[in-house]
DNA sequence: GCAAATTAATGATTTATTCAAG
DNA sequence: CTTGAATAAATCATTAATTTGC
């Protein structure tokens, strides 16, 4: 295997007092539920000991620079949150998006986004944000789950219509979908196509940010290149 | 709008010492074992059609402002990377740690470590960073990949000493593996064990960061929570 | 010896699953 | 039961040690 015996040399290298045993643990313990995950992966913690909302959401702004505290208690400048919604993040739990954020992303959805990119996420947030908290990682996840719902979905249907006709299993997702207009670039499915632009005014402006060029790294999140 | 413009501090810190002696990586080779490989895993795919490499590396610097943007196509520019250190960062690919990171990181793995916060991140590549360039994301990756590929080779090794022995999988691997002391917190093998504090002094220093409170949530990537 | 070709290792992404809040 | 959140598994892609032909 990799063996990089580094052997000697090595630690003598280190000029940092590193090896410091016996330190404390960060992540503790905490059991999970009674489920048998096969491997161990410790991480399976998260004793919310401190009744204190442990799991703030991801901010992004504070993740750069951890001394910049952050509440997001927030009292927020309470604009309204329009929607008859909640997403006060009462105790900071998980996102609950409006109806127009979920509008919003279900129209760029059909409109063929399907793994935005940095950029875009963080545009999207942006504009999802006027109605309603809203972070980066939601939309990230947002996308994530709905693309994988919307597969098995197509999946069970095609399955349970299987025994109706001899389809061949290639192309199960689209045909059952009932999208109305502009549904071009359909699941990335094996069939894969090229989507064609979804829209958002938001990320039209893209050339405002990307002088560069098409700048195809850009990322938000490590998890997710815009394809390729 | 938030537009997080998390002023670049964080990311910036990283002073450029790299250039992490001469050491090269070891390098993969190596037989793996022999064993069948199972199904998937194939890897051997790669039609490399484009000669051009589009992929374009992940950027944290730019992504907050993607107008830093960045062309690191760098049409050849010849000056030899002298540096023996690859890492040079030339086109900008992949990482590609040093001795010393992985030897670090393998530390902290056997320590128990396996899927650290964002804020464990945060300290851990500081402290890689020393020995060249790195990123969190890198580090994120690392241990995703090394904690999924040391349960993939305990499985494949169960199954094929499975009928010579009844021995429990737990241990196998290691065992070739030369390290002197110190080596606890075994894998996370099925026969699951609370691990030990894997030793890194600088994550000791988390009252100075974490003053607002344990603030166990702080994430670097919205893909791992510290432990669900 | 050296460079193209091979290949194992492994970094980086995507997809599938699972967990759990509401 | 729906779905946000997170982790694990599967994949894909790149790199460098090794092999091979000269």
């Amino acid at each position: 295997m990799k063996v990089h015996h580094f052997a000697r040399g090595f630690w003598e290298v280190q000029e940092q007092p590193f090896l410091t045993l016996g330190c404390k643990r960060l992540r503790p313990l905490a059991p999970k539920l009674p489920i048998t995950r096969d491997i161990c992966d410790d991480t399976t913690n998260q004793n919310k000991i401190l009744g204190v909302s442990i799991t703030q959401p991801f901010d992004l702004k504070s993740f750069i620079r951890p001394e910049t505290g952050r509440r997001k208690i927030e009292s927020s400048d309470d604009h309204k949150r329009v929607s008859a919604q909640v997403e006060t993040n009462p105790g900071g739990t998980r996102w609950n998006p409006t109806q127009e954020q979920i509008g919003l992303l279900e129209m760029l959805y059909r409109g063929g986004m399907r793994t935005p990119n940095a950029q875009q996420i963080e545009k999207i947030t942006e504009q999802l944000a006027k109605y309603g908290k809203i972070e980066g990682k939601n939309v990230f996840y947002w996308f994530q789950n709905h693309k994988a719902r919307e597969r098995q979905k197509q999946k069970r249907s095609s399955l349970g219509l299987i025994h109706c006709s001899r389809k061949p299993p290639s192309i199960i997702d689209t045909s059952s979908i009932p999208i109305t207009a502009g549904d071009m670039g359909r699941e990335d499915s094996p069939g894969k196509r090229k989507c064609r632009p979804w829209t958002f005014e938001c990320l039209e402006m893209d050339k405002k940010y990307c002088k560069e060029e098409e700048d195809r790294t850009l990322k938000l999140f490590p998890l997710h290149p815009e394809g390729r």
